[in-house]
DNA sequence: CTAGTTTGTTAAACGGTGTTCATTTAAAAT
DNA sequence: ATTTTAAATGAACACCGTTTAACAAACTAG
């Protein structure tokens, strides 16, 4: 069956086609503001065409969420070579932060916009279950370190998580020009140190 | 020029009543999903008359963006009788996160969502920027206590902001879903206390 | 090799959007 | 009573996401 092959590669590569556009459409402009004919028009193709490859906008959208995810998940294995796990804590929101400055419009499409109708729930959000297991997992790796004896597990890594991602929230939504003194950068690494000193005393 | 009087009042009138009817759409369905035409109907007008009361779309929508602040800063100034300024900066957050959960909407419409064209900015802007102040008065006054004595003002008031931020913004977009064994409210309380439970050892 | 079927694509259409503008209506000023 | 002004309208423009009838090309069966 080397022809039902050869199509399935060429549908596949159709919807690669359809992503790559859709990839700059969306960074460029943002959910919304992104539309099915500039994407087909981007790849001068006929807007209907895109929903013969995907249900929808969103499911188009949650193709890139996904991809957003793994790249950020490749970023955060890195640090499985680092031993200690209070270092890989802290280096966790480091990756975190700097994956937000590097994909400000990745970030906003990941943890901040959102359509409406959420096609890839399954998807997209499977991701970021597993990263918040994870995530779980390395704070009771540091807590049997005799880090944060006191805390509840689940509270004090939704509080880790709040306080990484309302960093790198305020930076996507414009939010930092209200501190004027620094560069957003600057602001956004000052103020986790800051978080990690706490961090570091409890 | 009693006529003239009149005049203003009932413009002024029919300022309120678009924006009554603004806010119950806005709220009801976001910003983008919400459209003029909806507001139109809503009172029995046509869509062309809003533009003779407000510039465009996003002037709309800023109105309720301050009206939201207002509304914040007034639980806010409640906290003025607290002596302690430590005691005062954890209402603070306490307050943000009540007020995130009771008026979810309005949060998103004030930190999380925003038009294209920010015709508001200096506007909707402004009242943030006052009360980022505000923070950083207040945070002056517990270093003045001896606390946070080794960081920086302006980077730990970032720091506060965010981690209170980063709550409501998890809580706003719905990714609390995946910490599953607590209510949101819970999960949001729980996390604050570890965040406090952090600060008081700093 | 032909006839029929499937597949990928298109153009047009539907009902929606923000916004503009000539036109109407009604009230105020002359 | 007539002119001027202000307020609201509704049609129009250029978009939007999505559906669908039509169509050409490619594949399959006889």
């Amino acid at each position: 069956m080397g022809i039902a092959e050869r199509k399935l590669e060429e549908k596949q590569e159709m919807r690669k086609r359809i992503l790559d556009a859709a990839r700059k459409i969306f960074l460029e402009k943002g959910y919304e503001k992104a539309s099915i004919r500039n994407i087909a028009n981007e790849i001068s193709y006929s807007p209907g065409m895109i929903y013969f490859h995907f249900k929808d906008k969103s499911e188009v959208f949650y193709e890139l969420h996904k991809e957003g995810f793994r790249l950020l998940m490749t970023r955060l294995k890195v640090l499985d070579s680092v031993a200690d796990p209070f270092e890989r804590l802290k280096a966790v929101g480091r990756v975190f932060i700097q994956f937000a400055q590097d994909n400000k419009d990745y970030y906003n499409l990941m943890f901040i916009e959102e359509p409406a109708s959420k096609t890839g729930e399954a998807g997209g959000f499977q991701i970021a279950k597993e990263a918040i297991s994870h995530l779980i997992e390395l704070i009771g790796e540091c807590q049997r370190q005799g880090r944060f004896q006191h805390a509840d597990i689940e509270d004090f890594s939704f509080m880790f998580l709040s306080s990484v991602h309302g960093i790198c929230a305020l930076f996507c939504k414009d939010r930092t020009t209200n501190f004027q003194n620094k560069t957003n950068e600057e602001l956004m690494e000052h103020g986790y140190a800051c978080f990690v000193s706490l961090l570091e005393k409890g």
